[in-house]
DNA sequence: CTGTTAGCGCATTCAT
DNA sequence: ATGAATGCGCTAACAG
């Protein structure tokens, strides 16, 4: 691309001084004083041919390339993940650098064959992406360099960003609480396999925690709790459903995530029961069918934005390794009301 | 990242031939032969110190980079867009090409911002990429390469992928058309804007030509059709209750695309009306949500993953200017039936 | 058929 | 304070 683009000797020329000249002041060097009239002449110069500096050598000689590899399972390519990577693409703007994203499918091979790829091409660092929260395992390739996990932690100590699931259970809980809800409330979308295995799932868990300690905390427990297969919307329904065919049903229902909370919806709908004037539902996640349902989901947001940058700015601007907590900044919507009358 | 690689020199020594030979066996020339051991020696040597080439260094050289530019005013962080960017991601792996992603967020000054970092890069090609497929002007800057646009057209005559949306309108309506039903299909999503502006949309008018062509060859015409501002739920949930409100009702109706279905569909349950057993909704997109709905809707689904996969396809194998038309799969669920008799 | 030589564009010693 | 020379790792003329 972009034809013939002026280098720096172009620049030195057009300034009659020598290229080093040219490099120190272009880069804003500190030691050495230029005089004054130099500056001008070669910004002069540089902005007069447009002159840009060719990444590739400068790279070739600094071992820097200000791009910073953003590698997932399949993130990039899932609905409401992007955020993740809108969030990375900001704050790496912010500071100069771009990002090459790729993706593994989680397919061991692709992921190596995209891991020699970035690190060919010299990459500052590495961004390690999971699409859904869990832990996984670092390629040593990519431990040569700087790394941090995004979504995810690893059993190296490695920087890593997460969400904060656990204050989000608790948090998601207490409105519910605070509305008068008491024994009834129940839970949908236990999951053993997901609670039980990081490599699975930390969100499951942690969610769980927060609920319980919650719950706890107010003295009561859950009224019942669904197991699901998978945390889809058709799970909340057939969930829902069983809940709805037990006498007395819930005053209110927690969903760990808004898939399932959808399904919930669909089921409360078919049984001509309304939210929240028949039950309340709270939910994580801030899946955009959040904000589409009627009436709107009170839920947890996954707070993938922030995330992302967190990513970068300890990549890049250093950072405690362990794990980083990023908070889930709660979605008031109209899906809880005080428990009705019994 | 990663500490000290082995060069080409050292592959040179270690096999105890020239550099220029090493690289000629590593890159496969044509024109010359080596002699097989040379063959063998270099490449046990290059198998022995893990060699991998540097990118920056043969770049430097040839001016070649195997990057691509992914720019796109929002795509990349859009929930089901990022079809575009897996297809695009897979293509280019094919081809041992890398993708560098960035995103304007429809700013000027970012978007020159972010093609001049492209640019810098020595990329050597761009994918220019819009989320709703529409006309847009593309900058000078990026004309200078290969471009493609991607779920876009532009007044100058570059290759561009689009979706076939006036196929898809056609075949939309067939269904219904096939199934009985005739003269009580109605349209939600009509507007002026979209249909008129290409720089708005260029998939409103597209649709709406294939709807009524289909409609046309059947002798019949649309029974009403409703303006909507924009193409999310609650619009389609107005839309709905307003064709309700009149009698006779229609017997089907076309959404422009699924989240107006999913806001008809609620105004449907409300109503204690049944899809399709009262009334038959099929649409456009294959949202997510589109396989969630209960039942299942039917809709004619945006190919994004093989969009973005003729993008690389044009842009690296080339490919003649203008639009390429990718047709738009139906997803057939239940969410038609025929005409309940009246 | 193989090795020597010369840059690609830049940052950086080391002299001046 | 400035400039000439060197090399990052690689490929491509050009000799041998």
């Amino acid at each position: 691309m972009g034809q013939k683009r002026a280098t720096l000797a172009d620049v030195a020329r057009l300034a009659g001084l020598s290229k080093t000249t040219a490099s120190m002041v272009l880069n804003g060097r500190e030691g050495t004083r230029l005089s004054a009239e130099a500056h001008q002449r070669v910004f002069a110069a540089a902005e007069e041919l447009g002159y840009r500096p060719n990444v590739a050598a400068r790279s070739l000689r600094t071992r820097k390339t200000a791009t910073i590899a953003f590698v997932s399972d399949i993130v990039a390519t899932t609905r409401f993940a992007g955020g993740l990577i809108r969030g990375a693409l900001d704050a790496a703007r912010e500071r100069d650098h771009v990002l090459l994203i790729t993706e593994t499918q989680g397919d061991a091979a692709f992921e190596r064959y995209a891991i020699e790829a970035m690190l060919d091409r010299q990459v500052d660092g590495v961004i390690y992406a999971a699409m859904a929260s869990r832990r996984l395992t670092v390629p040593d390739a990519i431990l040569g360099g700087p790394v941090v996990l995004l979504n995810a932690t690893s059993g190296e100590d490695l920087p890593s960003v997460l969400p904060d699931d656990e204050r989000a259970g608790a948090a998601v809980t207490e409105i519910l609480l605070r509305q008068g809800h008491h024994d009834h409330i129940a839970l949908i979308g236990r999951n053993e396999l997901k609670e039980s295995d990081p490599e699975v799932s930390i969100a499951a868990g942690a969610r769980l925690r927060g609920v319980r300690s919650a719950l706890a905390a107010a003295g009561v427990g859950l009224f019942a709790e669904c197991f699901c297969v998978d945390w889809l919307p058709e799970h909340g329904y057939a969930a829902m459903r069983t809940l709805l065919s037990r006498s007395p049903r819930p005053s209110a229902v927690i969903c760990m995530n808004d898939r399932l909370a959808f399904g919930a919806y669909q089921a409360l709908g078919e049984a001509g029961l309304s939210v929240p004037g028949d039950v309340s539902v709270v939910s994580f996640d801030d899946d955009p069918i959040a904000a589409w349902l009627r009436p709107g989901l009170t839920t947890a947001a996954l707070p993938h934005e922030r995330m992302g940058r967190r990513a970068v700015e300890i990549l890049l601007d250093g950072g405690a390794a362990g794990p980083s907590l990023v908070p889930m900044p709660l979605r008031r919507r109209r899906s809880t009301a005080v428990p009705a009358a019994r």
